[in-house]
DNA sequence: TCTGAAATGTTTACGTGGTAAACATAGATC
DNA sequence: GATCTATGTTTACCACGTAAACATTTCAGA
């Protein structure tokens, strides 16, 4: 049974979560390129060479932090769709409104996580299959409402796949343009209201035309 | 009047020009991460520090590609709108979906310019301000365009600009997504077609609600 | 045409960061 | 308690960004 951090001491107690933990912190305050395990080490209060016991690199840290990401962003897409079938009939089309915008609420709410998820020299999850597995349960939980919506004849034919693709596009834009702050100096309504009037047009662009 | 990059001189001719293209080439390669102004001059055929006669660091170097890239993007944003109207009469609501379908095409065909133009390390671009112009030149354009169509009354009465965002949203999101290859796993329809497809989405969402 | 100043390129050097290798210590298992 | 394994440390190497001092060209004006 480890104990808690009591510097000083040679074994850590718990020296994977808090490098985890201050990489986060990092690239809260600056950026992913700028975080290096150097520094990590520095602020665990450890050598240099300690965090290296837990990642095998830098890419396998950021590997975990994109991991433990989209395992978060899939339980809160759950939790809000399990809070919203309480408020009302789960409608399909609602679902995909609710999910839709708990996604971009989790990109603006969680930055650093989200940034990890997207980043470049992350871009072929296959490399990490847990990273992967945990990524696609996201895609799929997108996917099956659209279908469900289809099924249920309230959206139009086209190929669901390209349906999820475009509603998957939507979010991620929002998101990422969010918390790259590039509506800043255009200024923004809140997110989540944002959000509302974002998943609001998507939907209204998805539903069976009505002729 | 600089003679063409005949090596084996002291003074390279363009080097200037030749440092872009390298970089752009070693971007292609990897990714912006592991670009390094050593291997630009390493493939020029120059010392490690010529570059920084005209790059005073590695930041602006990539200011300078993005900058380039939105200069581009716009170029080629008119060019749509142009040869668009030359076919059929310019309906605002069809130029929204015409700038929205070559947004997305340029972003596919230019990954590397599209990829630095929004690399988190410049989302602060008014701190190269040439860099800042460029990008609201065509945040400019968008956002006309969507001033447009609320004027002939064919959208809806939102705040313009929080219909520009989430235009902008849409087609930054689905850019991305392809540049990274994130639909690489599930496969999907030829660009253009997923672009259009996304557009009719987009402009249907937008368009006041038939009741 | 000659002459410096400005532009451009080179050499050298320092500090930072990733990470391999060898070594040290603590905890767990027998 | 002896030993195995997990965890941390030390040392070292190489790549990279970039400052400083120096070299070569080019060009503008006398």
């Amino acid at each position: 049974m480890p104990r808690a951090d009591k510097s000083g001491n040679y074994h850590h107690g718990d020296l994977r979560q808090a490098v985890i933990n201050s990489a986060l912190e990092l690239i809260a305050e600056r950026d992913i390129q700028s975080l290096t395990l150097r520094e990590i080490a520095k602020r665990v209060g450890v050598s240099q060479m300690a965090p290296y016991r837990h990642f095998k690199n830098k890419a396998v840290l950021l590997a975990v932090l994109a991991q433990e990401g989209f395992q978060s962003l899939y339980d809160h897409l759950q939790e809000a769709l399990a809070k919203s079938s309480l408020e009302s009939l789960p409608n399909p089309v609602e679902k995909v409104k609710v999910v839709g915008v708990a996604y971009i609420l989790f990109a603006v709410e969680n930055p650093v996580h989200y940034r990890v998820m997207f980043d470049a020299s992350l871009s072929n999850r296959t490399v990490y299959p847990p990273l992967y597995q945990t990524a696609v349960k996201v895609l799929e939980l997108c996917m099956q409402i659209v279908i469900e919506c289809q099924q249920a004849g309230l959206i139009d034919e086209r190929d669901p796949k390209e349906l999820a693709q475009i509603k998957w596009s939507t979010c991620h834009g929002l998101s990422m343009l969010l918390i790259d702050h590039q509506f800043s100096t255009m200024g923004h309504a809140p997110v989540e209201e944002l959000a509302n009037s974002t998943l609001k047009t998507l939907v209204e662009g998805l539903r069976k035309q009505c002729i």
